[in-house]
DNA sequence: AGCGGAACCTGTCGGC
DNA sequence: TGCCGACAGGTTCCGC
């Protein structure tokens, strides 16, 4: 499900929702996030431990736990989190309940059993985390950063982006949209794009995401916000997901095509 | 280095 | 209505 703009925007509204309360319980209902943690020990690692804010780093949710451990939690396809009064029983896709010393549960539901929890010690102990590359929205992702970065590399610019180990946080959707925003082919090799093209991929990708962030991230089919809303940037979306429809800019059909089994779409007029 | 394919798991949608 | 395959916003591993 989420990408940088989403997961962002979980950050945040956890803040809003949990910052200085304190676990005094967990239960798990599937273990399957837990990967090779013991249950037992996941939640001897939590319990009693005051939440004392969420960040993010690339897609993944970062919970700062005080004495000090961390909560790494990467949502995959469709991860939430909730906050809530106490229910009397987990609904089907609840995986895990945290029960809060103000009496509320927050809720970690998941359907398709993808995401993942990890308690680490230190964040440097976590290597989901140390894999990551640029932050997109940093002061150090500069566009003479981002030129030196394409330049060594010939894989496509799309599989490019999304790439996690480069740039960190975009994901199917973003990548489309901001190759269609900085008019550029998918399938050019990142090494192939000349200055002005980058300095163009360089500011598409820190407006998109910013105003994406603005919207509260892109409710496609099951995105939600900690209250359960929508996010918005779904209305301001130009390519993803809209095979066949006019390009806005030219009216040239918006392709589909497959790369490395994901879908990108893009303007084969607009985007060169 | 980089690609294709499969795997993790569940639900939905379109076609026949 | 029912079955079957394709597909879904992500990541990782394996083999070539």
């Amino acid at each position: 499900m989420p990408e940088l703009p989403e997961v962002e925007t979980i950050a945040r509204e956890l803040n809003g929702h949990v910052t200085g309360r304190r676990i005094e319980a967990i239960e798990i209902f599937r273990a399957d996030a837990l990967g090779r943690q013991a249950p037992a020990d996941f939640c001897r690692a939590l319990r009693g431990r005051e939440i004392r804010h969420c960040s993010r780093r690339g897609k993944y949710l970062i919970f700062h736990l005080h004495p000090e451990r961390y909560l790494v939690v990467h949502l995959r396809m469709t991860g939430k989190f909730a906050v809530t009064a106490p229910l009397e029983a987990p609904l089907r896709d609840h995986r895990l309940w945290f029960h809060l010393d103000d009496g509320r549960v927050l809720v970690f539901q998941d359907l398709r059993c993808f995401g993942t929890l990890d308690v680490v010690a230190r964040l440097s102990d976590s290597p989901a985390l140390s894999k990551l590359g640029m932050e997109p929205l940093s002061p150090q992702c500069t566009q003479s950063w981002l030129r030196r970065a394409l330049a060594a590399s010939r894989t496509p610019l799309k599989p490019w982006l999304m790439d996690q180990t480069k740039i960190a946080g975009l994901g199917n959707i973003y990548a489309s949209e901001i190759l269609y925003a900085a008019g550029l082919d998918p399938t050019q090799p990142a090494n192939g794009l000349d200055g002005p093209s980058v300095a163009r991929l360089h500011r598409a990708t820190r407006r998109i995401l910013r105003k994406a962030i603005l919207k509260s991230g892109t409710t496609i089919s099951d995105f939600r916000r900690v209250d359960q809303k929508t996010g918005e940037f779904q209305h301001f979306l130009r390519v993803y997901g809209k095979a066949g429809e006019p390009c806005p800019k030219c009216k040239t059909p918006i392709a589909a095509i497959r790369q490395q089994q994901r879908s990108t779409f893009y303007c084969p007029r607009c985007q060169r």
